[in-house]
DNA sequence: TTTGCACAATGGACAGACCATTGATGCATT
DNA sequence: AATGCATCAATGGTCTGTCCATTGTGCAAA
């Protein structure tokens, strides 16, 4: 390899910084009983996430703000690039930074993305930890608290918008795909959320929406024939304030859909056996 | 530097792994008009979790599941292991894998972590996303829901849990700190929202309260004189399953905490400008 | 049998490089 | 003057190679 004098003159450098990890030390707090609390060594990189939240907590970090580049920040905070770059994806994750390239680039503060409430609640559903059955509950039971605050607070032009909408439903072929139907469902409750005027509760709608019409879609159910019907009335309801009839017939459909989705999920049994990434470790 | 010569021949071989972005190519649709979608590059750490989570979603990646080891999958990737590191990086913070270290060791797929949904949430809010008004009327309103399910499917031992930890409350001095009566008070709506016996709402409840709880905490808010004997009449309510008094009790509560809470937000402008990690990025 | 140590596997971290993208600047052409 | 092109510097994205820390396994010594 002829690299080993060079090797050797980095080594000595590192070796400094080398010992990063941090172990939070047993406290003493009493003398007869050794007590041994388990050691929690924290990684580095958690360690600057923190931080960073530390700021944004503390409200001097704010969004629009921008961080300094990577490498200037491992140099500061006397890491690798590396353990940064794992911070900052991190924090990415989270939707709390976004990086830009370029001259002029860097990891800015964002404003904070709705979309990685559904995405948790998404991989919590797919990897188990949440049945459809509770999914769907809950989406009805929510719906009804968005219906009794929509109904109090909605705005003419979002009637209006959600009319334009069921409008579109007509105009699409029964026999459309089932992606573009559930695409126009999902603006129409989105609508919904939109007037409760609260974002909070428009999250957790769009979440839970977005989870069951994914599973509309994957589970091949026919069009409902009185959909237009129903979702006319609905916004009838919401218009003139009638607040329980507009529960009442969202509650109704809901629940429908739910039964629905329930026999489907009974009657799909295929298992796909695709592998791709696991191939036996070989070990 | 005298490294040039080592560095020319890894150099070879880089050359080869180099041009790894994928751009996403622009779908001709429509020859009318030119379209011009955005170029959307991927990065390779990107396309790594969706492979990994295309196996979720396909179920061929179940919880407990153990992927290659990281030079392994660098290797069948064809990509370096920074990027894979980045990549299980993401996947962790999202929750859908743990790393575990030493022989053995490795990314294991895991079950879900709930506390993600707190945590996004609370990011939200933290970047201002989320105005402390939203978060508890959302709160007072999923806790209605909350008390309904509950007062229908409370068991006994809930109850008898729900007492003890009431009766906890009245042990504590009242001038004690605001953390330790949070802890309780954040157990009490954990049990509550574990009656509902739906996990979503058990996620929802879990995060709102925890963020309001925190916001407690920060504000000082003096300790309710009553709080106790009103426990005591919500168990009672949820325990002989009277819904709309139960429902009452609690929302009286939480309409209470909230006024208080948005009081303190108004007092509250001292600004602590403590600042760390941006003190000029000095270009 | 039990204890302890060496060893291998594996994640964690680092240094140092190169590439790609982006914005700014200045020069050349029109 | 306006446009276009080349260049440069800043910065994120990636790669390679190395070493350290942790953990399980198995063998050897007690």
């Amino acid at each position: 390899m002829s690299r080993k004098t060079t090797t050797v003159a980095t080594r000595s450098i590192a070796k400094k910084n080398s010992r990063r990890r941090v172990a939070a030390e047993p406290v003493a707090k009493d003398r007869s009983q050794p007590q041994f609390a388990p050691i929690r060594t924290k990684r580095v990189f958690e360690e600057i996430c923190e931080q960073v939240r530390r700021e944004m907590a503390a409200g001097s970090l704010r969004p629009g703000d921008k961080l300094p580049p990577e490498r200037e920040l491992a140099t500061k905070l006397g890491v690798s690039r590396a353990a940064v770059r794992e911070a900052l994806r991190s924090l990415e994750i989270a939707g709390v930074v976004g990086l830009q390239k370029g001259a002029r680039g860097g990891a800015f503060i964002l404003k904070g993305d709705p979309d990685l409430v559904t995405q948790s609640i998404r991989d919590m559903f797919h990897l188990g930890r949440i049945s459809l059955d509770n999914l769907t509950e809950a989406r009805t039971l929510v719906m009804q608290l968005a219906m009794q605050l929509a109904c109090e607070r909605i705005r003419p032009t979002t009637v209006a918008a959600l009319e334009r909408n069921v409008d579109r439903l007509t105009t699409l072929p029964t026999t459309g795909k089932a992606s573009e139907r559930v695409a126009i469902s999902a603006e129409f409750y989105r609508l919904i959320s939109q007037a409760t005027d609260n974002t909070v509760l428009q999250m957790i709608i769009e979440a839970l929406t977005e989870i069951v019409l994914q599973q509309v879609v994957q589970s091949n159910i026919e069009f409902f024939p009185n959909l237009i019907v129903h979702r006319r009335r609905l916004v009838e309801y919401i218009a003139s304030g009638k607040v329980d009839d507009a529960k009442r017939e969202m509650t109704d459909h809901l629940q429908r859909l739910r039964r629905h989705l329930m026999r489907a999920e009974r009657t799909a049994t295929e298992n796909k056996t695709v592998r791709i990434l696991t191939e036996e470790t070989s070990h």
